[in-house]
DNA sequence: CTCACTATTCTTAGCGT
DNA sequence: AACGCTAAGAATAGTGA
């Protein structure tokens, strides 16, 4: 037992932005997968909330996460986002539609400082999440990106409107008064 | 500057059930989801892969993150479960259904040992995302579970079926070939 | 591919504001 | 409520089997 175990250098920080190697992108994918499924379970059992989540792999295979089930809170969703029923006050609904998927193409092409970082990161976020000072931050970002790509507008926009909606910075936004 | 900064005693262990208190389990809800679609958006960049995460809290409001967008990978979700296209392997599409509310129920009834939350926790996942050993020790937990209570059986079940499904120990599994 | 290990980074429970 | 802080706990990048 000469043990030498000292094999690692431990975790080290990464970019935030695409693992090039692919097999080193398989295995992040497999971990980070299940970590981010265990923090859905934890949330379900912590907070007693529903949630479901689907993953769709780069080989587009689909993994699924739902507690109660993933069909029971996708119903639900729909039966929220399309019939809209008032006896709830539902003031958290948001939808994001294309700004992301440039955002994170422009992520991966250019890597600019932690700033552009956090301005994506944001981005894929449903508005409502973010605080009025994130999107201050987040809208300088946006400014400086639009100058550099073309938006294209929303190709879709499911139609509960009885509340609040806009476009802001590119990013469909909706919330039920 | 007699500084008194240690006001905190860090962080604690918090035992894995419902949190009691209504404010501090409303906070951590806050807290954990943000952390929640962080990881979400990490996964999205780090692994170029697409997320659809469906939250609802106890108020039965909706919390949302996508990308590209919630609506595409639900859509995609839809499509692929509900006519099955051949052209994709799909080896990873599986179906929970009434057990994990069950077992969440139980986990908050009772709170056994770390085998117990374990399988508990495991149990609101994906049946595939689990490997053959975890599948073991889920198993022989809810073989302790059977005599305690009843499990209704599912009430639906989606009509994809070109591939592997079963029952197992009351979980619903589907797999194509 | 899955599992184990571990140094290191990241997350968050508990308080204060 | 939301935000800041801090230390303890948890997740994970790198590595080897």
């Amino acid at each position: 037992m000469t043990s030498k175990k000292k094999g690692s250098s431990g975790r080290q920080r990464i970019r935030m932005a695409k693992i090039e190697k692919e097999s080193h992108r398989q295995v992040a994918f497999s971990k980070r997968r299940a970590g981010l499924f265990k923090k859905a379970s934890e949330l379900c059992t912590l907070c007693g909330v529903e949630v479901a989540i689907i993953v769709f792999s780069l080989a587009k295979k689909p993994f699924s996460f739902g507690h109660p089930s993933v069909y029971s809170v996708l119903d639900r969703y729909r039966n929220n986002t399309s019939f809209q029923q008032q006896s709830q006050p539902m003031e958290n609904t948001a939808t994001r539609s294309e700004l992301s998927l440039v955002l994170s193409q422009v992520e991966e092409e250019k890597k600019k400082g932690e700033e552009m970082r956090k301005a994506s990161e944001m981005a894929k976020w449903s508005v409502d999440e973010m605080s009025l000072l994130q999107l201050q931050e987040m809208r300088y970002a946006l400014e400086e990106l639009r100058n550099t790509m073309v938006v294209p507008p929303p190709s879709y926009m499911n139609p509960m409107s009885t509340g609040f909606s806009c476009i802001y910075n590119s990013s469909y936004v909706h919330a039920s008064s």
